[in-house]
DNA sequence: CGCTTTCTTACGGGAAACCGTAAAGCCGCT
DNA sequence: AGCGGCTTTACGGTTTCCCGTAAGAAAGCG
């Protein structure tokens, strides 16, 4: 069972509505903050004092305010949390949309739940709470097809180099010096170019303006 | 004094909020929609049984989910809302940061006030429902600092235009076709070079690929 | 070790993009 | 109509990119 929930969301309004929620399901005890470093000193107070929280519901972007935070966002403070307190359960509540993004968080930061703030969020959120009551991870619907099928192409670390130096405008024709640099291999300007050629083919795309728009849209860089 | 209000807002969450807030400021009927077109129907109605609304509170963005819609958002319900109810007053509640966009809404549009979906938003929902109560328009605290800082450059829609090709793949080489297909003015394949080669001029971009992720990235395309 | 396989790099010709210059078109004005 | 200013287009030379071929390097294996 869940009975005592943290919310980390720096929009009062959002904050206020996940409280609501909580307050529906009849959840025993509902702490809330504005910031990461507030969320994770929570934590640690109450992993010391006892008892701990059973979930931690969390914002993935805090907008910066002036204050200066040792943690500025979700995917800083979940593993911070999770150093805490290791069986500690996540629940992330976020406007975000890119597969990749959300993918990930499943993947690497092995979240309990992603809940996207959209039309029907809150219901979504009451699904998420009883998933979670069970002990199930909770995904949202238009991802569950993508994390099942293997149709996603896996872009190597070589890969998103290669992407990030182009994106942030760096010539085909010197890309080899910057691999070279960060002792990346291969690193031939031929090699680069089929790499390339090949991510392009992959995806049916004619111009590499439009492998990296795919990208950007997808959040791989 | 505002009395009676309506609340257009996709995202149950905010829209639960935004009706938690009124109901603290003793508002007496607050009445509430997740689509636009319910949003122009409702006003309507009141207009013509009376009392018609003397606020209609808005999302700028609404999704798409399937149902198709007459309006798809903010910028269409507002004139739509106003044909039918000129003294209607119109606040704006939206995650839009983008400083040329808020400020078209009070130019163009005339809206009586805007809050960013942000950190201290429920407080400033009831800060502008105060000036709104006065007949004051409220404008967010933060619009001043962001329209000195922010230097607003904008694209221009023949700027979309050839940006959306490009992401879309479309070689530069081809492109005069395809503006000539949309009845596009200039399409001549130097105005295209031309233009591309302004625009990344203007942000000190390298190349084209710089540019579509800068785009992609900001949403523009 | 020699051999095969795979990965990486070098090279060259052709296509596309880039960029400056100049010509042509358009619009308002007298 | 004639003129000036502005926008749009046309045209080259240069650079960069694209892609096929082949040479070179590294890794696996009997």
């Amino acid at each position: 069972m869940i009975n005592k929930v943290l919310i980390a969301e720096d929009h009062e309004t959002s904050n206020l509505s996940i409280q609501k929620v909580m307050e529906e399901l009849g959840i025993d005890q509902i702490d809330y903050v504005y910031y990461c470093d507030d969320a994770l000193k929570q934590i640690r107070q109450a992993v010391e004092r006892k008892p701990s929280y059973d979930l931690l519901i969390t914002d993935l972007y805090f907008e910066d305010d002036g204050q200066p935070q040792q943690l500025t966002g979700g995917l800083q403070l979940i593993p911070a949390a999770r150093v805490l307190q290791p069986d500690l359960k996540i629940l992330v509540f976020s406007a975000e949309n890119k597969p990749a993004t959300i993918q990930q968080l499943f993947k690497k930061f092995e979240v309990d739940g992603y809940v996207r703030k959209a039309r029907s969020d809150a219901r979504e959120l009451r699904l998420a709470m009883e998933s979670l009551s069970n002990n199930q991870r909770y995904f949202p619907r238009n991802l569950r097809q993508i994390l099942n099928s293997k149709n996603t192409f896996e872009f190597s670390s070589f890969d998103i180099a290669l992407l990030k130096l182009l994106a942030d405008g760096v010539r085909q024709k010197d890309i080899p010096a910057y691999l070279q640099e960060q002792n990346i291999r291969p690193s031939g300007l031929s090699s680069v170019e089929k790499r390339l050629s090949l991510l392009r083919e992959e995806h049916s795309f004619a111009t590499n303006e439009q492998l990296i728009g795919f990208c950007k849209e997808l959040g791989i860089i």
